[in-house]
DNA sequence: AGGATAGCCTGCGGGC
DNA sequence: TGCCCGCAGGCTATCC
């Protein structure tokens, strides 16, 4: 088994973590054959699962299913046992064997028929988290979750905005409202639905709600079909890299014009976050 | 108790 | 050319 490929990049957000679970099917129905912990400390543990560190990140085991929801990434092993990946900012799961001469490489997992899986995150705000179930997972984290921002329905979303009288775009960064946005794609998917960032969220019309969440699908769904990230150290599992692959709209473009109105598009901070958007599109 | 804020951490790009 | 500084931001803890 060659080189398979390089998955993940910079700034994930649900489409890159989305392109990372499909690049790594190939791990699927593989056993781990011993995984190499070089940096302990990007693990955490919930309570219940295999006090063998080694173990708990599935050494021993087989891997049975990938599952996501919002930016997060879960390994299953058929024995249960899961491992959470979070890329965070600067995350990626590298796939292959030429992947010795990286730095940042925190946990190496070998695999059955030669493969090697290393997680690899120089800014480490990512890490990874085992335990025992994806219950056991779910109780501790993904409960505290909203909707994936995939499958969030106009309600769901209306409902996590109800009374809220912060800014839309602080709400849409909420992981707890909805699982999988981040700064990238608010700003983008209010540009899409002509929404102010700065709107207070429980102002937001029933109509203005329905056009966000056909927005936020759209510019995930878009941004999958595109491979992940436009930015340029995103490399594909096929070597070739994502960039180019979508034009962002109103991300990093402060300051230029408007693709629909020419305009200048201006560059505010909102929720501590850089954001973009048009004076004139978006009310 | 919702919501704002600080802090973690390294790479990179702009400016001089 | 090379150095320095500011910026990038997902998530958690902490505070109000």
């Amino acid at each position: 088994m060659g080189e398979v490929g390089e998955v993940g990049g910079a700034m994930p957000e649900l489409p890159e973590v989305e392109s990372v679970r499909r690049a790594l099917a190939p791990i699927v129905g593989r056993k781990v054959l011993a995984v190499e912990v070089r940096r302990r400390d990007v693990i955490t543990e919930v309570a219940g699962a295999d006090s063998n560190l080694e173990r708990a990140l599935l050494a021993g085991e087989s891997i049975r299913a990938l599952h996501r929801h919002g930016k997060q990434l879960a390994i299953e092993s058929r024995s249960g046992a899961v491992v959470r990946v979070q890329l965070g900012m600067s995350g990626q799961v590298l796939l292959g064997e030429t992947f010795a001469a990286k730095s940042h490489r925190h946990v190496v997992w070998t695999l059955a028929s030669g493969l090697t899986m290393t997680f690899r995150d120089p800014r480490r705000f990512g890490g990874l988290t085992v335990a025992g179930s994806l219950a056991d997972l779910a109780r501790e984290h993904w409960e505290s979750l909203g909707p994936d921002a995939l499958l969030i329905t106009p309600d769901e979303l209306a409902a996590g905005l109800r009374g809220s009288a912060r800014a839309i775009k602080a709400a849409l960064l909420d992981q707890s409202v909805l699982a999988g946005v981040g700064n990238i794609y608010a700003d983008e998917a209010l540009f899409e639905s002509g929404i102010r960032p700065s709107t207070p969220a429980s102002k937001l019309k029933p109509a203005q709600v329905a056009r966000l969440t056909d927005a936020i699908h759209q510019v995930l769904q878009q941004a999958i079909e595109a491979g992940g990230s436009t930015l340029r150290d995103y490399v594909r599992p096929d070597g070739l890299p994502g960039e180019a692959a979508v034009a962002h709209k109103v991300y990093g473009r402060g300051g230029q014009a408007c693709v629909v109105c020419g305009g200048e598009l201006r560059r505010v901070t909102l929720a501590q976050r850089t954001t973009v958007y048009c004076p004139t599109c978006q009310r």
